[in-house]
DNA sequence: GCACAGGGCCAAT
DNA sequence: ATTGGCCCTGTG
């Protein structure tokens, strides 16, 4: 077929568990099986039928898939060795990986990341695509070359295209008080006070430091872009829900700092944090547990 | 109708 | 080290 690509025999890779999985904003689920993804400047459609190991990659090619999709999917890691490692820490984890056993940690840009999850602070994930939704339309630039539903599709705006937005015209897109957050990222990126690209090769903790001088990125953002972006996979990224799963988990439902988890996770989960976190999360909000 | 929380962080105690 | 407030919106 022209522009579609197919991968066969996949293992460890459920579309729908990887997107709804709290780690990328930008995508609407078509169907059950079908999922519209918006990134790198490009619009795909991923079909996977339920519990299929193949998938379909509309619009497009090969050569592209190679060298933009295989890395931001993740499918040169290996997961059949973290699956088998996690599973026997105990029963929950064992449990929480049968649930989501398809979930990938995508390998996504940095400068969306720290965007997006400044205005995720204080909201819920519906707002938080929103208004990522908002920023692009506004300063992003259209996509075209493709149709779908009659809808309009736009790149996620670079640094450049953003600082470009007044304080006034950043909250129209109802990011609120995180505006003046999202203005100094800008500044400090343009300015290059702080380098992305260079936090690839920094310890999670130096490039933990750079990037918590931005105003608005504490510790649980700065570890979401870690893991996210950097695939920095030894961070635990501690929001409310995988608080509450943790502590009914690990600490008899008692609760717990935020200090003594991330000690607990380091300790228990090492270099494989970053997974674990990701199985507990979709685990425990798919399911509604420790609410 | 209105109180509350939502993938937290900042600034003032 | 601890705590109130925060832009905005969906939910009970």
């Amino acid at each position: 077929m022209k522009n579609v690509v197919m991968l066969e025999n996949l293992k460890y890779f459920n579309i729908g568990q990887i997107l709804e999985s709290g780690q990328v904003f930008r995508f609407e689920k078509i169907s059950d099986s079908s999922y519209l993804l918006n990134a790198k400047q490009k619009l795909i459609k991923i079909i996977q039928q339920q519990d299929s190991d193949s998938i379909l990659i509309h619009n497009t090619t090969v050569s592209e898939f190679d060298e933009i999709w295989s890395s931001y999917l993740d499918l040169d890691t290996e997961y059949k060795h973290i699956v088998q490692v996690l599973s026997q820490k105990d029963e929950y984890m064992a449990k929480a990986i049968a649930f989501g056993e398809g979930i990938r940690i995508l390998r996504q840009d940095p400068w969306e990341m720290l965007i997006s999850f400044i205005i995720s602070q204080n909201k819920a994930i519906p707002q938080i695509k929103q208004c990522i939704k908002n920023l692009s339309q506004q300063f992003g630039d259209l996509i075209d070359g493709y149709e779908e539903q009659d809808k309009m599709y736009y790149t996620f705006p670079t640094a450049k295209q953003l600082a470009r937005a007044s304080e006034e015209a950043l909250r129209d897109c109802k990011v609120g008080f995180r505006a003046p957050y999202i203005m100094d990222a800008c500044q400090k990126v343009l300015n290059e006070e702080v380098i992305l690209n260079d936090l690839y090769i920094c310890t999670a903790e130096e490039a933990k430091n750079k990037l918590m001088g931005i105003k608005g990125v504490g510790p649980k953002i700065a570890d979401c872009i870690l893991l996210f972006a950097y695939s920095k996979s030894e961070v635990f990224p501690t929001d409310v829900w995988i608080k509450r799963v943790i502590e009914g988990i690990y600490f008899k439902g008692k609760e717990t700092s935020l200090k003594v988890i991330q000690d607990f996770s380091k300790q228990y989960f090492g270099e494989l944090s970053g997974y674990a976190q990701q199985y507990l999360f979709f685990y425990g909000r798919e399911n509604q547990l420790f609410k």
